[in-house]
RNA sequence: GGGCGCGUAGCUCAGCGGGAGAGCACCUCGCUUACACCGAGGGGGUCCCAGGUUCGAAUCCUGGCGCGCCCACCA
């Protein structure tokens, strides 16, 4: 458990039972920091592996430790944070297990930038005070990200927080890696590898993204060395050609099967090349032959592979040419280009070159064009673990949602490569093999062995290569969990409830753990994966760091408190669809916190006399209305969350407490609140209080602050804070005629107002009610609401038919009569109805039309037909009374003329 | 070259087989002792186009057009 310090909130405000009124305006900062604190106190974000209760668990997505918190991290940790407080709402045992990833590549490079401001780079330091270095920088800097998420509200487990590079998961990862090298899953090879030069590392293909870059593409003349002409091959990087081993075609091209077999002299080295046949030359393309590289060009590897063909290195891994590039050697890559094609052109050689617009692959850290480059490298054998992790996706075992990213998974799954997971760089798990330098095997050993498993020497040294950092990312559901120890955490928090993260790591990240998962502790690591949008700015860019675009979050909480940045990310947090985000939709929700705020305080300013222990009844039928309302709410914002539908949740939330609580409970409240009938009052306070505390409970998981902030006003609270509340139980439902009854009501008040606004009159001009003698008894009983809502002045009721100047049909199944003396009257109440007509006329004929279609009859589904018979005779009835209505009224006006 | 998604009110988007919706913006009226970050009211749409299926299509199918994204060895 937390330790449990009393703090300055335990003693001042909440002990204090008693009412107490809000300011004006809603402090945000000041409010964040304290109820943060207070959850965090009162150990409210710890999960205890002894609690009964059933539970909930997720994994965070670990943000690089180099990282400040993104508008994605904050969608995405809002809605976690959110699922979490609503599960614990609903009574559950939430984990939520927060930390942070050692960032291989992004992490080193940050230091090294520091380093170079010094005018030092890596190797001045050395290897080990290089890491330190890395080190210290992450112990000073590290915590930004933990800190900017507490910020946020996450409401992580923080006693758990683990890096991806501590001891328990370190040990982890080497447990990991050795299982699976010694059951023949890890492996060596030599291997085609994107290269950065700059960084000096290998790039997974997911490391390397492609990006357009305006290219040339040169032709080439390759002189047959047996007799007259030559083959003429097309390539976008000349300088490759140092390394060709051979030119292919395709074996049925009649233009160059008599050239298979035959050889061809490399242009400026002068070395003699086959030309070989195979299906993977594209005729199309350009002259129908290609020059092969097997050693920098993956495609040309492959062809290399099947046919034998050697593969000429000419690259060194720092980008410069080597020595088999001859008198280029020294030169990096794009110098060697402009040299070979200037002498290319000097011998005649050169056949061409137009404009290429491609793209190629680049570094995803720093967008250094990347080379490739033969070399030694640890891979990971894929395709043994992937088959049950499709398996596990196919089978439901995990579901992703929306559902449609399963295809993707599906299809990156089904055509897996192995993974090649060393890196050549300093900061990350380093990979516990050493090679004997005796007999040149390998000993591969969680503990740091002392000689050779296979001869015994004591003349080992480790492998100066790191994992990849996914590696331990991989792990992280059950690493972080205790793995490989059997922890209770382990048996009781795994498999984790759901994963919640982007659709870009679904290969890095999320497939790797399910195979992970399934591999080691024979299960999946979570039972649903919910794909987030994608934040956008206003124009559809992906927000981007680099390229200067982007709002950071931390600025917006600053200036719109931040509920309302989690209440704006949650509302557009629709299904499928990127979020476009620009700061001005951040206002509906900073006003949506401040009509939850003044609803509070009117609340507040009304309850004054209010005793919470005292007896009350069920109040009247605006209460007992409003308690079903916030019921239907609470109902349809958890159908939503259980479906991962957060922006409908918000949606239900926000239609509630705006357009039902504010915008008629608490109007129609207002008279018996500042009446002097006393158990009137009591009753509606006590629905007030009650309505109240089940929005602020609702919206708690939303919004956090602005309501643990209002609930620790209320009165009756007991000490609690509103985090470790729970949803409302519903109330009784409304009879039928009692919804009727309701209905009727809104629909008078709507229909007046209507007319006065169409009118536009002030509310000062009071008007006057009629109402046939049938609807007496209900008016009369809602006498003082409709008075209140209306600013009609006085009510009247009459039998049998009203005068014909102003009566209107309304919803309610009668007519109210509106007395104005306003001339203007007429002519708006004959326009409004002419224009009512004409719907009702269309809607009538397009039913009508339906009814005397006999396929219609005899096809559609037969409450289909009852629902259209029942809807003409509706219609036609409006219809009927509203011409009836309009006659008598052109009746009028004639006489006025 | 494959695959996925999207085109609905000025903008951002819901709706995905039975009478076109929300928020914002806009217009009118209103500082009514919770709230002008507000209240009341209003206007605004060949639901991208063309075919088809169906008694009935914004909704399903086919084909266009436009815009995204992902995958892929056209050098």
């Amino acid at each position: 458990m937390a330790p449990r310090r009393p703090s300055p909130i335990d003693s001042a405000s909440l002990s204090d039972a008693g009412t107490r009124t809000l300011p004006t305006r809603f402090e945000a900062a000041p409010a964040e920091a304290r109820w943060y604190r207070a959850w965090l106190e009162r150990g409210l974000f710890h999960a205890s592996v002894d609690d009964p209760r059933p539970r909930f668990s997720m994994v965070i997505p670990p943000p690089n430790v180099t990282g400040s918190l993104h508008l994605g991290h904050a969608l995405n940790n809002t809605l976690q944070d959110l699922l979490a407080r609503h599960k614990r709402l609903q009574g559950m045992n939430v984990l939520w297990m927060p930390g942070t990833d050692h960032a291989g590549i992004s992490t080193q490079v940050v230091v090294e930038r520091e380093l170079a401001k010094q005018g030092k780079t890596r190797h001045d330091l050395g290897r080990e005070a290089f890491v330190d270095q890395v080190w210290e920088w992450k112990a000073r800097y590290g915590a930004r990200i933990v800190q900017q998420l507490q910020a946020l509200g996450c409401s992580c487990d923080w006693q758990r927080e683990r890096f991806t590079m501590d001891p328990g998961l370190s040990r982890a990862v080497r447990e990991v890696f050795v299982r699976l090298y010694h059951e023949g899953l890890i492996y060596r090879a030599e291997y085609l590898v994107s290269w950065c030069p700059r960084c000096s590392t290998v790039l997974s293909d997911l490391e390397s993204p492609f990006r357009p870059v305006a290219g040339k593409l040169y032709a080439i003349r390759y002189p047959l060395v047996d007799g007259e002409g030559a083959l003429v091959v097309e390539t976008t990087r000349p300088e490759t050609l140092l390394g060709d081993t051979a030119v292919a075609v395709h074996p049925e091209d009649p233009r160059w099967s008599r050239f298979v077999g035959r050889r061809v002299r490399l242009p400026l080295l002068g070395r003699e090349i086959p030309v070989v046949a195979d299906p993977f030359v594209d005729r199309e393309f350009g002259s129908g032959a290609v020059k092969v590289t097997p050693a920098h060009d993956p495609a040309d590897f492959e062809v290399g592979r099947r046919l034998g063909l050697p593969a000429l290195n000419i690259l060194e891994p720092d980008g410069r040419l080597n020595a088999n590039a001859g008198p280029y050697a020294g030169l990096d890559v794009m110098e060697a280009r402009r040299r070979v094609v200037a002498d290319l052109e000097a011998e005649g050689l050169l056949a061409g070159v137009k404009d290429h617009p491609h793209e190629v692959p680049h570094c995803d850290r720093c967008d250094t064009l990347v080379q490739p480059l033969l070399s030694e490298q640890w891979f990971m054998r894929m395709e043994p673990l992937a088959r049950p992790a499709i398996e596990a996706v196919r089978s439901g075992r995990v579901v992703f949602h929306p559902k449609s990213w399963e295809n993707t998974y599906f299809h990156w799954m089904e055509n897996i490569r192995d993974w090649a997971i060393s890196r050549q760089l300093w900061w990350g798990h380093r990979i516990p093999a050493w090679r004997c330098a005796s007999c040149g095997e390998w000993t591969v050993t969680v503990e740091d062995p002392e000689r050779c498993a296979h001869c015994a020497s004591g003349a080992i040294v480790q492998e100066s290569d790191v994992l990849d950092t996914w590696f331990s990312s991989a792990l992280w559901p059950f690493s972080t969990l205790g793995w490989p120890d059997d922890t209770p955490e382990l048996r009781l928090f795994y498999p984790t409830s759901v994963l919640s993260t982007a659709f870009d790591i679904i290969f890095f990240w999320v497939a790797r753990m399910i195979m992970m998962g399934l591999h080691f502790m024979g299960d999946v690591p979570f039972r649903e994966v919910y794909i987030h949008a994608l934040v956008r700015d206003e124009k559809g860019r992906k927000f981007s760091k680099s390229k200067g675009i982007g709002i950071d979050p931390m600025d917006v909480m600053a200036v719109y408190g931040t509920d309302a940045v989690r209440w704006t990310l949650t509302s557009l947090a629709a299904q499928g669809r990127d979020i476009r985000f620009g700061e001005h939709v951040l206002e509906g929700g900073r006003a949506f916190v401040t009509k939850l705020w003044n609803a509070a305080r009117f609340a507040l300013l009304n309850l004054g006399d209010f005793d919470p222990q005292a007896p009350a009844g069920s109040g009247g039928l605006y209460d007992r209305w409003i308690r079903t309302r916030l019921d239907v709410a609470l109902a349809e914002a958890h159908a939503a969350l259980d479906a991962y539908r957060f922006s409908d949740a918000a949606g239900a939330l926000y239609a509630f407490v705006w357009g039902e609580l504010c915008d008629w409970y608490i109007e129609l409240a207002k008279p018996a609140l500042q009446g002097s009938d006393n158990a009137a009052r009591r009753a509606t306070q006590r629905t007030l209080l009650e309505v109240l505390a089940g929005a602020l409970v609702a919206l708690h998981p939303v919004m956090p602050f602005v309501t643990e902030e209002i609930f620790q006003a209320l009165p009756g609270r007991d000490g609690r804070l509103l985090m470790e509340g729970h949803y409302p139980a519903a109330a009784p439902a409304l009879a039928a005629e009692e919804a009727a009854e309701m209905e009727a009501l809104l629909a008078i008040v709507s229909r007046v107002r209507q007319v006065r606004g169409e009118l536009g009159l002030p509310p000062s001009q009071r008007v006057r009610l009629g109402f046939p003698a049938a609807a007496a008894e209900l008016v009369r009983r809602h006498e003082v609401g409709i008075r209140t809502l209306t600013g009609a002045g006085e009510l009247h009721f009459e039998a049998g038919e009203a005068p014909a100047t102003a009566a209107v049909t309304l919803a309610a199944g009668f007519a109210v009569r509106i007395e104005l003396d306003d001339p203007r009257f007429l002519s708006e109440e004959l326009r409004r109805l002419e224009k009512v007509l004409q719907n009702l006329e269309k809607d009538l004929e397009g039913v009508g039309k339906k009814l005397e279609n006999p396929k219609f009859l005899e096809r559609a589904r037969e409450d289909v037909v009852a629902a259209e018979r029942e809807k003409h005779a509706r219609l036609a009835a409006e219809r009927a009374a509203t011409a009836e209505r309009l006659a008598r009224l052109r009746g009028l006006e004639g006489a006025a003329r």
